[in-house]
DNA sequence: AACCAGGAATGTA
DNA sequence: TACATTCATGGT
């Protein structure tokens, strides 16, 4: 079955909010897939400075973090909160690239994005939706990322069923949209930006007008009341 | 001053 | 399977 209605969401998202500009190049894979596991519950602010924090003590490099004791790199993250339990996280993944592919990062991440995402989902620390990040922003395999923001929209537009599981929600925009990694790339962080924001007052919603191009989609979070001129037919899951 | 931010592991029934 | 708890910074 054909459905426009993803491929729509996100022209809307991308015209309210604009291109997003997650992870757009420049950085080593590492520091990608360490900020993917820094940013868990966690402001990406606050997993920015662990990050800086890092690259300062030069330990974003997998033998680094697997040399160093991991109280100091506790330490280096302490801003991106759970530091001790994200300390082993980041240690487990440094030590899977090391004794599995003698620490060649490239090489672990050049394979079928199946394979490498079961492989991915036995580290310690890496759960569904940090493997998708990791898949997509690091290796830059279309693999789309479901989080919080993107059940809570879906299941308030009435597209899906609140108890649907992320596989039932990543199949859904990934056999809804062309496999393209920088889409699903933009999709993602678009789907972050509007959750976080509240249109209320502003800025989307905030033009005073009464015909906002996201009026439904603003009605969609903050205030649990399903979306204007939403059918309950047409749900999945 | 509670609440949340680009979750996952572990434990219990 | 489903739900609760732990982890423990910084901004609002």
């Amino acid at each position: 079955m054909t459905d426009e209605r993803l491929r729509d969401l996100f022209e809307r998202l991308l015209a309210a909010y604009g291109p997003q500009g997650w992870w757009p190049g420049g950085r080593a894979p590492f520091e990608v897939i360490v900020g993917a596991i820094l940013t868990q519950r966690c402001s990406w602010k606050n997993a920015a400075r662990a990050i800086e924090n890092l690259r300062t003590e030069q330990m974003l490099s997998p033998n680094a973090v697997c040399d160093a004791p991991v109280g100091r790199i506790a330490v280096c993250i302490r801003p991106a909160v759970f530091y001790n339990a994200k300390a082993k996280k980041l240690r487990a993944f440094a030590e899977h690239v090391r004794d599995g592919w003698r620490g060649d990062l490239d090489a672990f991440l050049d394979r079928p994005p199946e394979t490498l995402r079961r492989d991915l989902l036995t580290i310690h620390g890496i759960g569904e939706e940090t493997a998708d990040a990791i898949l997509l922003y690091a290796a830059g395999k279309p693999s789309f990322v479901i989080d919080a923001y993107a059940r809570r929209l879906l299941e308030r537009l009435g597209w899906i069923d609140g108890r649907a599981s992320y596989a039932t929600l990543r199949r859904l925009f990934m056999e809804q949209l062309p496999l393209d990694a920088a889409l699903f790339n933009e999709y993602h962080a678009l789907i972050v930006q509007h959750g976080k924001t509240r249109c209320r007052p502003r800025p989307v919603c905030g033009d005073g007008s009464d015909r906002c191009p996201l009026a439904d989609l603003c009605l969609a979070i903050g205030s649990g009341e399903r979306a204007a001129g939403v059918r309950s037919g047409g749900r999945v899951g």
